[in-house]
DNA sequence: GATGAATGAGAATTCATTCAT
DNA sequence: TATGAATGAATTCTCATTCAT
């Protein structure tokens, strides 16, 4: 990829993480990135669109990571724990555009939310499938209990979240998405 | 409280559902609440406080929500349970208002989120020392087993969320949030 | 009418005249009406439809003429004399919108002609039609010779822009527009 | 003249009469006469210019064919017929540039049209002069009444105009030219 | 000569907020 | 209190023009 269009990714990237997209101006993007305005629709149609280029890389990357982690040859529970703690650090990594998807956001901006929506299912789609087949497949090998694997696998995603949002509210916990794991894995009931 | 207020309030919340904090102009709000625009500024000092009082309402209800159920004679495996049941309610009404406040929105607007960040984290830390307070006892009583109480208390309100979007994505699971809880509770590993 | 909305038409019509449509910006306009840009909209939902505006009502007018014109109790031929007159007049006072839709500015707007173009067809229908109706009359009761008259209303109509025309390229000319009309009636070849 | 330039002028005149002067973009016209965009700026110092260009050689052509014309050993009444003839055909090839500079137009584009003026009333006045020319001898020859030759001459470029629009708008009358250039010659009054 | 990426001035439009009535 | 017309700052996007290669 040409290194302007990169700059204005990143710049983008930046800029919405740290003052969120509707706070974010054209203008505040091209200056980062040291092009003119003008320069940003050379390579976006428009300013969303730079947005969606973002969580497209995004999940194009978890999909990746995901396909990296089945083909291990590791039990399926240590499957679930890779997947769990590679969530966290791209989470991290990005600040976590991926949940940007979830109902939450529909509160504030639901036209961006319903453009984003097609690309967004098809990823999503493929996410959970590829998550659910690792669980069924635990499932299959007697390791895991009989769960619905699609709804184990937003649960997965879920608990991503958990860990993120422990860490910026509790930072001195350590390890916060260990534990968490856990629960998840062992349940919260004593026996 | 005056009807008018009222009436703005229950239209901002419908129209901040429908279409999102941003793309809800005070003028929608002010003709579904059947006022003029100057009225609603009598009533709230600007947009955001309308959408921070709805916040605030929604949070103060879920505090006694938990109030109540903290009081019940029942297990403690029975009051998350019961929290759980509640929350995934409580969003179902609000189209789930409460994770505005979550890291995920960062992307959309920090602006308005930095100003309602205050008020937030008062609540937020309330309804966690609470949700905490009744696993403590559920651990001390020997029925969870034994981890960290806040971070179980994120965890429970991460898992509303995932009734929440498991019922958005995914309509045809017949109660999700039951299968979800009892992963919670006994853990996904056979043993 | 709103006294408001009656300033921004003047100014529009003014500055449309005197610098053109695409020379003419929305502040321009606002500032010569004395208000703000954002009032404009309040009015007119963008700036070609306050150019369609001011066409619509120097149509109607011209319908109103005509309809005047096509009453009184003269000759036809004084009526088509009229009519140039009258059209005329009303050209210089508008500085001739009327041909905005002809041929000629294809050159200049295909998309703004072709936005007005429903509007105007309807208009200019119904002037054809009623021009074209005296001449019929005209050619019945024998005054005229055996013409096509809806070829003939379209001629008048350009006879009035000659009218215009010469004014405007050649000053001192006397009374222009007389001498058109008079070929126009008894033809340019000496009998 | 090189060919690159001639690709330039026939891509913009192409595009001039399809989309307007002003919704013809710079690029468009550089895509469609194959060249790059700065190339465009090797042959014409700006826009207007390459407008003005092709203006100027329509004029040119015009002189070119009045000359001709007035050369030829035919009536005076012949003559103007044949001006007529040719306006028309010119025009429609043109799609007919030539009433850019009309008073019309000012409504669009003052600033163009005060850029081209000059050039324009140079042209201009010298095929009046042609015209009325032959005007003149025709009624020195006891062909033609006592009229102005100037504004005759106007009338005359009127009429081609006036064909054009009859084309456009009425599409199935036959030969309208025709039709308008006999009352022209013998007036719309029987005798 | 030719290219086309980059520029940035400029335009239309929106909408939270004010304030005279 | 209530109104809603008016405001104008702010934002997105366009496109003629330039200039390094």
């Amino acid at each position: 990829m040409k290194d302007v269009q990169k700059r204005i990714i990143h710049s983008a990237m930046k800029l919405f993480v740290q003052k969120g997209f509707f706070e974010t101006t054209v203008e505040d993007i091209a200056r980062r990135a040291r092009v003119a305005k003008g320069t940003i629709y050379l390579y976006f149609k428009d300013k969303p669109s730079i947005y969606i280029t973002i969580i497209e890389r995004y999940l194009q990357q978890a999909i990746q990571s995901l396909n990296e982690i089945e083909k291990q040859k590791i039990s399926h529970r240590e499957k679930v724990s890779r997947i769990i703690k590679k969530g966290v650090e791209m989470g991290r990594r990005f600040k976590n555009p991926y949940p940007i998807f979830t109902i939450e956001n529909i509160n504030l901006a639901q036209k961006l939310i319903q453009g984003i929506k097609p690309l967004f299912l098809k990823y999503h789609a493929e996410i959970i499938r590829k998550i659910a087949r690792i669980i069924r497949a635990g499932i299959k090998a007697g390791e895991f209990r009989r769960v619905n694997p699609d709804a184990v696998a937003l649960y997965i995603i879920s608990i991503v979240r958990t860990g993120l949002l422990i860490r910026q509210l509790n930072p001195d916990l350590k390890d916060p998405e260990k534990e968490i794991e856990t629960i998840f894995l062992k349940g919260l009931i004593r026996r």
